[in-house]
RNA sequence: GGGAGCAUAGCUCAGUUGGUUCAGAGCGUCUGCCUUACAAGCAGAGGGUCGGGGGUUCGACUCCCUCUGCUCCCACCA
């Protein structure tokens, strides 16, 4: 279900900045005139994000797009306020908010960034009063961070236990400049070791002034309008920025002789997410959606483990959260949006109903005289996330929201609840819980079963990708210089579940290269020709018997993996098969000499793999693959390759493998021991134009690496494995025959010592009573086998040093 | 201040009841190769007291304590 949500704050300042740019102001346009020019602005950006989806190969149902806006997605909202108000789960109340004084609107307390901010601390000198209004010499001093707000206080506040301050119980004090008279007031919220000990309190621009107010029943005089900027009811400094009227203040402060000292002083401060602007508390009107019980069932939903959470810390994270959460402020002073559906009385009164007809009705219950022109629609508009919550739903059927008692279409009764969910661990919050919320009180089910939190991606430097900051690559760029695939696959190979990613292209790089790996696999396997009279070679029979054996044993790999979401270890199993198994060792292999042709059965078997990897990477890598599945051979017109089944595994034979890999270690230590001893290429072509392979080539080729092999501490038991190995030509090439005897003895004394090293310390450890007695038996057995097998080994050194030196 | 998590190779990370398989992967680095699929490649090599210290255990990357450093979430002292 491919879609987009309208992003009400962000697109709403889009549009705002646009229109600036052309001259128009947004005061100037009424709401209507507004909203044209913000879907304009929808139809021409909010295709973006799709597109890149489709370019990077997003496998969407792209028939159902949909659009948080659409007016039956609109609908569903607008009829699950009316529910939720009507259950008395929606509430109208004056609450301190976070008000963003650019963006005119109220942000919910995740959309505040707190920032360290140097300001300054100024203390003031607050003197008591007479009684009558008039300053006596007496003062208290207190300090604060935002003198322009003295206007509004309504109190100071002291510690009750604070004896330093016991003398003021009861006394008046006067504002600074305005010379207000307001009490001094006890609350144990005050610290007495932080700043003077004394507290001026201004509920109306505090939450914590708030607060005290409410207890102390203190009058909340509010004095800075929306846009940051004092009003009248400051009685000074009316008009001036809240920033301006702080410099001013300072100066009529000390002039007046009531600065004290301003210190330097390093705060917290609120940002606005999406303006930057300094938040301000503000005490405003808003819509609350009550989350107690909403959040109690969605709580209930991931502890019970209907939900899964991936990774599983999370799920501490999620109940923190649950368990603290305060109701969620719903409404935004904004124009894109579904607009509230309350309608006002000219009395004040309200009502809610999904239509103005509704509300006309509703509302001549009240005043039988009321005509639909008294009625005033609620200007605000709801969160986008009060949309976006109820995705799963209303997608397949917008008229489930709101009506928990209706039957489900036929849509919605297949696709809901859906198995996995993936998502940033950043709205997990926001979108995840409430998605649980909305699915619980509408279709008493949980709406998807598995929530994949994938990491954050990240620009070197650690900081977040996102579209406002401008640090994210662009994916079509990507796209077009490295293809789709190698972007897919690049990013998912080097992300885990749930941790944070350092984007750097060189993931992408890895990505493009390893298409290039496929595509050339590919044109080797498609350039044999078949020759109907060529015998399978031993070597290739092995080699189609043990490819077999591994790709069914990394398929039930993979599936374990995927079963697990761990999405990348799949992968990379995958890639390891494709490149290190399959074109590393099998292609090398099998491939026929130069000229001739392949047998049939050896072709067969190698088309059959090729195709099967092409399945099992095709999920990550959709282009490459069918592009190659289709030129394989002739397919039917609709055959894809996304309609084909995955690999399945049936069964593998371990030893064998076990056995191959030894082999292959044995290869390893030769192409070590010729490397060192440096071969021209002169030499090889020379060796490989020889039909035959000289035997005693192929004896130095098997003891030397027996002899490496004994230098690593591993079993020498391969050359059943090694003799395959080492028929095929890319064998051919290694030794000219004869071995230095002084390098051979030094060989040999160097296995001596590691291996005597090796035995001292597993007789150390048999000699340990509380191991032998108090280890596993199996852990016990490994120690005395590996006792014998190195006492062997030393024998048979020495034996060869003696006669080599004799 | 409250809560959660992290620390393993130069980088990004695995390491699934404490024990044959455990010290790993990918990328990067170094060395040698224009080899008839692929130099965006091939072959080989080096690289880590598993953050420090202590404890439990016959045995610890793994469990416990502690210290140090970092990240995220929540709350926020005027």
């Amino acid at each position: 279900m491919p879609g987009t949500d309208h992003a009400s704050i962000a697109t709403e300042n889009k549009v705002v900045a646009k229109l600036k740019s052309e001259g128009i102001s947004k005061e100037d346009l009424t709401r209507e005139e507004f909203l044209k020019h913000a879907w304009e602005w929808k139809e021409k950006h909010g295709g973006i994000i799709l597109g890149q989806l489709r370019k990077l190969g997003a496998s969407c149902d792209w028939d159902r797009t949909k659009f948080t806006m659409d007016p039956d997605l609109s609908e569903a909202v607008i009829n699950t306020f009316v529910y939720f108000y009507k259950k008395g789960y929606i509430y109208r109340g004056v609450r301190m908010v976070n008000w963003d004084p650019v963006g005119l609107t109220a942000v919910s307390d995740e959309e505040v960034i707190h920032r360290d901010t140097v300001s300054k601390f100024y203390h003031l000198r607050y003197f008591i009063s007479d009684g009558n209004g008039n300053p006596t010499d007496k003062y208290l001093v207190i300090a604060t961070t935002r003198p322009e707000t003295i206007m509004a206080d309504a109190a100071i506040c002291v510690n009750p236990a604070d004896e330093r301050y016991h003398w003021l119980k009861g006394k008046k004090v006067l504002i600074p400049l305005i010379n207000k008279e307001i009490p001094v007031i006890e609350d144990s919220y005050v610290e007495m070791d932080f700043g003077t000990g004394c507290l001026k309190v201004t509920p109306a621009h505090d939450i914590n002034d708030y607060e005290i107010g409410i207890r102390h029943n203190l009058p909340v005089l509010d004095i800075i309008d929306e846009h940051g900027r004092l009003n009248e009811k400051a009685r000074i400094l009316v008009g001036e920025d809240r920033f301006e009227a702080r410099k001013k203040i300072e100066t009529m402060l000390r002039e007046a002789g009531n600065l004290e000292k301003v210190e330097d002083y390093t705060s917290p401060v609120g940002y606005s997410e999406r303006t930057d602007a300094v938040i301000e508390p503000k005490l405003s009107m808003q819509w609350f959606l009550k989350m107690e019980s909403l959040a109690k069932d969605a709580l209930e939903s991931v502890e019970s483990g209907k939900v899964r959470l991936i990774p599983d810390k999370y799920r501490n994270t999620y109940r923190h959260w649950m368990e603290n959460v305060r109701d969620w402020c719903i409404s935004r002073q904004l124009w894109w949006g579904q607009r509230i559906p309350a309608y006002y009385l000219p009395d004040g009164r309200f009502v809610v109903e999904p239509t103005p007809e509704a509300a006309l009705e509703a509302a001549r219950k009240l005043n039988p005289d009321i005509s639909a022109a008294d009625l005033k629609q609620d200007e605000d508009v709801l969160d986008t996330w009060f949309s976006s919550w109820l995705w799963p739903i209303s997608v397949f059927d917008a008229a489930k929201p709101g009506h928990p008692e209706v039957q489900a279409n036929r849509d919605l009764a297949y696709y809901y609840p859906t198995n996995d969910l993936v998502t940033g661990p950043d709205i997990l919050f926001f979108w995840v819980a409430r998605m649980i919320m909305a699915g619980n009180e509408f279709m008493h089910e949980v709406p998807f079963r598995n929530v994949y939190l994938t990491g954050i991606v990240r620009d070197k430097l650690g900081r977040k990708m996102s579209k406002t900051l401008g640090n994210s690559p662009d994916p079509l760029d990507l796209i077009a210089k490295y293809g789709a695939d190698a972007v897919r696959i690049g990013m998912l190979l080097c992300s885990s579940a749930g941790n944070d990613i350092l984007y750097d292209e060189t993931q992408v790089e890895q990505g493009r290269n390893f298409c290039n790996k496929i595509w050339n696999a590919y044109r080797l396997i498609a350039g044999w020709s078949v020759d109907e009279n060529a015998e399978q070679p031993e070597a290739a029979a092995v080699a189609v018997k043990w490819f077999r054996s591994k790709l069914n044993s990394v398929v039930e790999t993979v599936e374990d993996h995927f079963s697990k979401f761990r999405i990348s270890d799949a992968l990379m199993a995958i890639y390891k098969l494709f490149w290190d198994d399959f074109c590393a060792w099998y292609l090398e292999l099998v491939k026929p000499a130069y000229g001739a042709g392949a047998d049939r059965k050896t072709y067969e078997a190698s088309m059959d793999f090729f195709e099967a990897l092409l399945k099992m990477i095709h999920p990550v890598m959709p282009f490459i693959t069918e592009e190659l599945w289709q030129n394989m051979k002739q397919r039917n017109e609709g055959e894809t390759i996304m309609l084909q089944r995955y690999p399945v595994s049936d069964g593998f034979d371990a030893d064998f493998l076990a056995k191959f890999d030894l082999a292959c270690e044995a290869v390893t230590a030769v192409r070590s021991i010729r490397q060192q001893k440096n071969i021209s290429p002169k030499e090889k072509l020379a060796l490989r134009a020889k039909a035959d392979f000289p035997s005693e080539a192929n004896a130095a080729i098997r003891k030397l690496a027996n002899v490496d092999m004994e230098v690593a501490g591993k079993p020498a038991d391969n050359s059943a494995g090694v003799s395959f190995l080492v028929k095929t030509h890319e064998m051919f090439v290694p030794l000219t025959g004869h071995v230095d005897a002084a390098e051979e003895i030094a060989k040999l004394e160097a296995v001596i010592e590691y291996q005597e090293k090796f035995l001292a310390s597993v007789r150390k450890k048999l000699s340990n009573e509380k191991f032998v007695n108090g280890a596993p038996e199996h852990v016990v057995a490994v120690e005395r086998k590996k006792e014998a097998d190195s006492i062997a080994k030393i024998e048979a050194a020495k034996a060869s040093l003696k006669a080599l030196k004799g």
